[in-house]
DNA sequence: GTTCTTTTGTGAATAATTTCACAAACATGG
DNA sequence: CCATGTTTGTGAAATTATTCACAAAAGAAC
């Protein structure tokens, strides 16, 4: 099966979220509309590139559409536990690996790395914390996937660099920096800055 | 001048954020694609969306380019502050009023909001944190236009929707949930647990 | 000042996405 | 079971976005 375009993709893991969370048993593509602001005749479509039929006269199933999409997106399903690591541990990166974020989520937090030693000797986490030197054999032998990069600006672009070559395959990056990664290695910007800027294009 | 696609938007964005911590005079369309992976020609369309002129043969002014994509897209200058709160004072929303990630950027943390009082008692910030009942007289009376959303999942819909009543024009969403927001309210999802899911999906 | 090289700026061509519109599918309520 | 009301699923149309390709602009070298 063809590969779905990006853009699709994208509001398809955004309905996947509003799924997930969907309390009733059946939802309407026009109920949908309402939550997300995506014309529901695109809904439809992105749904029926999500390989999803079913819904005729009664709206979808929730938790039917849901299986789908993370089946044809490759998302992670609710069992699994994907790693991740977190580089930089100062106030921001602390309190993510600290805020409970992932603990219903396929993802997990396996390791932290910062540059200064002292952090991740002080710093306390239900999993081992390491000096940024050791990224390029923890991260191939733990079987890290993704990383969250939340080190300062001036040193994204370095520590991204090294995570690429530490293989892992996606960033994401709350840095204010833009990220150069080789091919391969995806990135997702979540910089509040960025969403900042974001926010004021579009309300202009 | 008609108004510049979101899409397109979201780009120069992007090559603002880019632009501000470019180190050379001048950065050519070749270069910004090797940094952003988004096509040069495509680039140049954008600038050119911008109103922008100026680069032939040696490549775009970088601090000339940045003005005008800013100026085009409505983003705040460096000497100006927006005035922004953060609502929920858990591990994550304490960590972004506390980072200084906003210092140096034209959004300035005004306020503090949190359900629990005895959170906007016990947390030191160098601006009011005030139990959320306030929301509503603090909001229009500081002239706060954003709000940073970094509460528990299960209080984010209600949260946005006092955020949205309370006169905020756009929400830089940090929990899981999609929000239902009323027109002219921007939303901004930034959860990382749904960056790691486009991550999945893109690599894919 | 002439030539050479680089790089933009942009019409035209192509490709892709989104919207429209409606038949078909199904549930519901007599 | 029949009429009625929803809601999907999807071709076709309309729109929008992207890529191509190249003339023109400008700097660099000599």
């Amino acid at each position: 099966m063809s590969k779905i375009p990006e853009a699709s993709g994208r509001r398809l893991a955004l309905l996947a979220s509003l799924l997930a969370s969907c309390k009733s048993e059946r939802i309407t593509s026009a109920r949908m509309q309402e939550m997300t602001g995506i014309d529901r005749a695109l809904i439809r479509k992105d749904i029926s590139l999500a390989g999803y039929k079913g819904g005729v006269s009664n709206g979808y199933k929730a938790a039917e559409l849901l299986a789908a999409i993370q089946d044809r997106l490759g998302l992670p399903l609710a069992g699994q536990k994907r790693f991740c690591c977190i580089a930089g541990l100062g106030k921001l990166g602390a309190a993510l690996m600290q805020c409970g974020i992932f603990d219903d989520s396929p993802f997990k937090i396996v390791a932290g790395f910062d540059s200064r030693v002292n952090r991740t000797e002080v710093l306390s986490a239900d999993f081992p914390l390491y000096p940024a030197a050791k990224m390029e054999t923890v991260i191939p032998e733990a079987g890290i996937e993704f990383a969250i990069l939340a080190v300062e600006d001036a040193q994204a672009k370095m520590m991204a660099d090294r995570l690429a070559a530490s293989g892992v395959k996606g960033i994401v990056n709350f840095t204010g920096e833009i990220l150069e990664v080789p091919k391969g290695v995806a990135v997702e910007n979540v910089s509040p800055l960025l969403a900042l800027n974001n926010i004021c294009a579009k309300i202009n």
